[in-house]
DNA sequence: GCCAACGTTGGC
DNA sequence: GCCAACGTTGGC
């Protein structure tokens, strides 16, 4: 079982939107590394802080379970779609997605708490330049985060 | 809106 | 394979 950081643009899709769908395909993710991570690493049952980014307050705002394994992205394939790649075919499709369920909305733990708690120090979101949008985390710093919420 | 940091593209 | 140009991310 692994951890995982997920980032969404409260204004493209927001935890509330999560709290009424229920559960939501991660799709849109154009960037090779975070693909590869959804592709290769993630299984069923992985937990995810779901946190919102490029918005006012940037922070967790609550938490989720991987539900499928990944499989491809359907908006990768369709000419009207801001997300369609021309390089990619369904017989060889470039990018990926899982699919997460909500477990809970949380309180907001805004970045800047994030960055005040030493056991938090070494979260790839806290690193300079870090613009990944799915990223590991620690089992330890999983457990400390869910103990502040 | 600014801008630092990073990823991708494409000419050579 | 190099690297300049360009586009994107994301906090502030």
């Amino acid at each position: 079982m692994r951890y995982w950081l997920m980032k969404s643009e409260p204004s493209d899709y927001s935890i509330d939107d999560l709290v009424r769908d229920r559960r939501v395909a991660w799709y849109g993710v154009r960037n090779y590394q975070a693909r590869n991570f959804m592709r290769d690493q993630m299984q069923v049952g992985d937990k995810v802080l779901f946190y919102h980014s490029s918005c006012p307050q940037p922070g967790i705002v609550g938490l989720a379970e991987v539900c499928t394994a990944a499989f491809p992205d359907a908006t990768q394939f369709d000419p009207a779609h801001k997300y369609f790649d021309p390089k990619a075919t369904p017989e060889t499709p470039r990018w990926f997605n899982v699919e997460v369920a909500l477990t809970q909305k949380t309180r907001l733990m805004p970045l800047s708490e994030i960055r005040g708690y030493p056991a938090l120090e070494r979260m790839r979101i806290l690193q300079k330049g870090n613009r990944l949008s799915i990223t590991p985390v620690d089992p330890d710093e999983w457990a400390f985060i869910v103990g502040q919420l």
